[in-house]
DNA sequence: CTGAAAGCGCTTACAG
DNA sequence: CTGAAAGCGCTTACAG
């Protein structure tokens, strides 16, 4: 036999049985905002126990006009970067009693803005935006609805919004070094089809360091394993394969090893590989992927204390290096 | 210059404009549920336009008792095979119009039950798990509350609630046969710690395949890719590597994989392996992996179904099976 | 420290 | 077909 949900009990009735009005009641469940004595307290407390009172959040809501609840929306869940930034981002929020409403806009602005549209009519208290190149920029949407947001990884740049992501120069710089350390001469670099954002600022970074290396080779594809498979499969048949490179993202360098692999290619022996993402993934590629790792639990921090105005001053973190095999190195692995 | 949100356009607000009541717009603004003058219908939505009105949803859902969202709580989204269910559910409820509370329980029944009881209390229309062995069983306060539940991949046993999951004995016999296509004798399954739900139909659906061999190994480990890999490495330091293996996961089979290669085991030469998950991962690994691929969409599908009380009969879907590489086949792989 | 009451923005009987 | 009004369950001035 289960309860039954009937009635569900209101504040009203917990004042009723604790014999006072339902602003004292607020007043001891919210902690105020009014003092309450003692005794009254402990009245309410049992009533509320006994009765097994649950605060109604979207009366709540209704009221106080904020709802506890942030809306995330992500560019690409299925792409393991964003869908672990997510987590993350839905930890912090958990971490501080919000409620996070997520959804997907697979790359599409047009769904970007649409989600946003819809979490704005949820009203949500503040809107997390883990965008990528295509993004729409929502800044308007927002600010007509007085909601603060956030980008994470990726933003508009005009300097409107806050955009929160980490240090990816230092990050190339140790990685560009590492290879050279491991005797490599000239290290490619494989961004997206047309990066902007974090990716370019990655490929700036990576030139500025191989900037004494003429043959310093800059490939592209699609930010994706198939793309990256089928362009590694192309230079190793073509004999174009470079010896050292450096990829944007984790997903394509999976789909480096993929290719590689599907071609004969032994990494690190022939091909030595480093990413620039170093999501869970990377750790369990065969050959373990050698990765600066992107400080995804500091931005997802460094985001929500945006939204909640406070500025948490901190500078980009920065992105260490984990070195595992692809590199060369002789890690060891379990 | 952006417009201030100084004060939201209501129903009210709408209603002067357009001279006429508040019930009236309300029904053009829901279609119902009383008719209105094709005349007045085109006054109130000319009027809602031009002062660029949104419906408050919170103050809807007070009224209505029904808030259009939809929590969904996750065993653990850093697991790729339930971050992809997590993310057709999303889409699934997503295309009615349903917004989605996401919430991450880290296997912990504790905080299942919490997740469980927040949602509640934001009054949620419907409650989707994303369970897992340890997942604790939250019927109960779903059906105090009157709110539906639906179990997916795995629950309760009791029959009380309602759950939706894969046909797994197809699959795995489908497994077996391909690896014995191949000429293989002996053929090992690799199952969780103590193996419940789904995977435990798996491995029973294996025995069963498997009847007429009394040498087929039974190997069990953590569902996560490091515990795989250390298993693997250990197995074939002792030489104790089966030549042919069914995975019940694919986070156990990247692990596999990984450790393979660190000990220098050729897959598929040496060790065959098939995987019962099929998540995208899976399409890129070095090799990549031949599946049984779990019927995600249908899944989250019925799901939702069952959610909005249709039954939608179907039984359990089929799980394909994906030929690639690591069992031996010589697939096309660009 | 406490209570009576207004009001958040909707939906929906109820009367016309 | 339309309008005046009650009420969803809270929070919060306002008076005591």
């Amino acid at each position: 036999m289960t309860k039954r949900a009937d009635k569900p009990i209101t504040l009203a009735d917990v004042a009723r049985r604790a014999g006072t009005s339902t602003a004292v009641v607020s007043y001891v469940i919210n902690d105020g905002p009014r003092p309450v004595a003692a005794a009254t307290r402990e009245r309410v407390l049992a009533a509320a126990a006994e009765l097994g009172y649950r605060p109604n959040r979207i009366a709540r809501a209704l009221r106080s006009r904020t709802t506890g609840v942030v809306g995330l929306v992500l560019a690409d869940a299925s792409n393991p970067y964003f869908a672990a930034l997510a987590r993350h981002v839905e930890q912090a929020l958990e971490r501080r009693e919000r409620l996070t409403l997520i959804g997907n806009a697979g790359y599409s602005a047009d769904r970007q803005r649409d989600l946003v549209d819809r979490f704005l009519a949820a009203q949500v208290d503040g809107l997390v935006i883990v965008s990528a190149e295509g993004g729409d920029d929502v800044t308007d949407l927002a600010q007509a609805a007085g909601v603060p947001a956030v980008y994470v990884h990726h933003g508009p740049s005009d300097g409107r919004a806050r955009v929160v992501g980490a240090d990816n120069h230092d990050a190339v710089r140790e990685a560009v070094a590492h290879l050279r350390g491991h005797g490599h001469r000239h290290i490619a670099f494989l961004g997206g089809p047309h990066d902007a954002g974090p990716v370019a600022d990655r490929r700036t970074a990576w030139r500025a360091a191989v900037a004494d290396d003429p043959w310093a080779a800059l490939l592209r594809c699609d930010y994706s394993r198939a793309a990256a498979h089928s362009l590694t499969r192309r230079l190793a048949a073509g004999d174009a394969l470079p010896r050292a490179l450096i990829t944007a993202t984790d997903e394509q360098a999976i789909g480096v090893l993929s290719g590689a692999w599907a071609s004969g290619v032994a990494v690190p022996g022939r091909l030595a590989v480093i990413s620039l993402d170093g999501t869970p993934e990377s750790a369990h590629t065969a050959p373990a992927l050698t990765v600066t790792r992107q400080p995804l639990e500091a931005m997802a921090e460094q985001a929500v204390e945006l939204l909640s105005g406070r500025d948490p001053g901190a500078p980009a973190a920065h992105a260490p290096l984990v070195i595992r095999r692809s590199c060369g190195c002789d890690g060891d692995q379990d």
